[in-house]
DNA sequence: CTGAAAGCGCTTACAG
DNA sequence: CTGAAAGCGCTTACAG
């Protein structure tokens, strides 16, 4: 079923059979009903790739995890935001592609396969590494969105967590808490995300007047369970334990919870615990899990606009910060100070 | 960057670069060598759609969660199989196509959009409640894949989880520990995984010879976590509750345990508890949560291969059932009546 | 071993 | 308001 024959089944030619389908105006009322009665009994529908090859819009928006492969869809940040930017772009007439074919020249190469997709525009989200031929995309005529990744290009732009606000709003409950020796549990040296958690809470202690104690400060080799649980050991055998830990992931929290239960210490009664990211589990962990959540949501929309207004130049890029919300659970101790 | 500018820069026809990117043995090494060398420089990458139009082959298979729209990739079963299918498919060559578009002719047209974007296959997860345009695609010509979903067309197959062995498994892991009441918190009636596990847990009752006693088998009215809070809820009003409770997803007997706490009951002590999925919250819960894991592994493996299979005219379609494995925590009881 | 030409199914000036 | 024709970038018989 092509276009040729619903003309050839109507008795127009082709050319009414595509005006019709994009919506021009110039055709009478009456072909169109007709036209469009026999396009709805045959279901015919278009060829993309012969729509994209006239036009060279293809209606689909590449979407990239800019770091280790294969984790994407297990990684919960990525799939939440991932779950509200296809929302969106479907309503706004685009589908998602996933490149995942190996056999292609070069796998890690983005803007080939971009191009050799014809994307319209690609939605690049930050993982643990940043794969260098991000770049490449990001600097092409082809309209890019970073989640959590400053973009640079010309046709690109950003969305991310506002990350100073991330620790400073878990300072800021710590300290209206009474707690004022606090220690971090971060994600390996070579993270970002981690890093950039780490330097705000340190500017936020500074701020608050509190004293900055190095030796509160520990890292594990990712953001899993078992780092924290070794980084919470660390920090018991050196001694000296402060009265409250922010940890750069949920996963680190609940690691350095179990450390800290299996050497006789209670959550938060001798040490107050708020996580980051507000996985399920937090909720059906005991103590309940005080952690930080990102808006994921507005994330995922915020990108899909930005996109489809960089893909139709209503925009020159730009970027968006939104704000971070803290959630108080048990883990922090909320409830026994207050009572 | 096209075909025919790298036919001029190599001093070649179109025909032979052509010939030289699809690996025809009929090309003088001499020309290939050049020819392969301007492509490298230049990062030339054919064009998909006009690659597609020529050959009837996109390389693109069209992903589909049948199920409520929008939740798939906050779907902790869904997420899984397809990370390890789009891995696995991405070996075999293949990107993967998401259908969101909205503005579709009809946008539950499954078929309509598999042919639009010329998907050489499909792969279909079965969510909730199953969507009959289903059906079209499967009983269509183009090559699909059920995963937990029964497809019955002439190029579709399928995966799934040995649905009796779950339920047959928890049966005699309760069995083995002494239970012999057992209780089944499942979901909503019209829900097919859930009366397929709790039909198997009947069997597996009687096939154990033990009595069977339907008061103890109540439902929510989905699979998360407050459903499971109520039915257990009703269990307890009730009175008469029983040794052990098989809960057809790893939340309900969250929230089952939940509901339990609250009337000052403990698990497994007082009534031992078996979930089903193994989501990571499993492993941070008090007690750990005993459950059945499907291999999800493996379900999206067998998905990608029997899909290339039949993509190639291998197989004619047919059926793998995958083996569910019982992981063994704390809310079962096990180290109770082992010690 | 190499190349000219038709064809895939659309869109889009352009002529009428 | 309608249609003939060129063109998008590939592949594939086919001729040489």
């Amino acid at each position: 079923m092509n276009i040729k024959m619903i003309a050839e089944m109507a008795g127009v030619s082709v050319s009414t059979v595509s005006k019709i389908m994009n919506n021009y105006s110039d055709v009478s009322e009456k072909t169109k009903q007709r036209v469009l009665e026999i396009i709805e009994q045959t279901g015919y529908s278009p060829s993309n790739s012969a729509k994209t090859l006239a036009t060279k819009k293809s209606n689909l928006i590449g979407v990239i995890f800019a770091g280790e492969l294969n984790v994407e869809f297990t990684h919960p940040f990525f799939v939440e935001v991932l779950n509200s930017f296809k929302k969106q772009m479907g309503v706004l007439g685009y589908d998602l592609i996933f490149f995942s074919n190996e056999k292609f020249i070069s796998s890690g190469d983005y803007f080939a396969r971009s191009v050799h997709f014809n994307v319209d525009g690609c939605v690049i989200i930050s993982g643990q590494k940043m794969e260098p031929t991000i770049r490449d995309l990001d600097m092409s005529s082809i309209p890019c969105i970073g989640v959590d990744l400053e973009l640079k290009g010309k046709k690109s732009g950003f969305v991310m967590s506002d990350n100073f606000q991330v620790s400073s709003k878990v300072v800021e409950h710590f300290y209206l808490l009474g707690y004022r020796e606090l220690g971090f549990i971060g994600s390996a040296a070579d993270s970002d995300i981690s890093n950039l958690r780490e330097s705000g809470y340190v500017k936020a202690i500074e701020s608050f007047g509190l004293t900055l104690n190095r030796q509160w400060f520990v890292h594990g080799d990712d953001f899993f369970e078992p780092s924290g649980y070794t980084a919470m050991q660390q920090l018991i055998q050196a001694g000296n334990l402060p009265k409250a830990i922010f940890a750069a992931s949920d996963l680190l929290a609940l690691g350095a919870i179990r450390a800290l239960k299996e050497h006789g210490l209670s959550v938060p009664e001798d040490i107050a615990i708020i996580g980051c990211d507000d996985i399920e589990a937090c909720k059906y962990t005991s103590p309940k899990l005080s952690t930080i959540r990102q808006n994921k949501e507005r994330l995922g929309i915020l990108a899909a606009h930005m996109l489809y207004d960089l893909i139709n130049n209503q925009s020159g890029g730009g970027s968006f910060v939104v704000e971070p919300v803290l959630i108080v659970r048990e883990s922090c101790g909320s409830q026994l100070n207050t009572q």
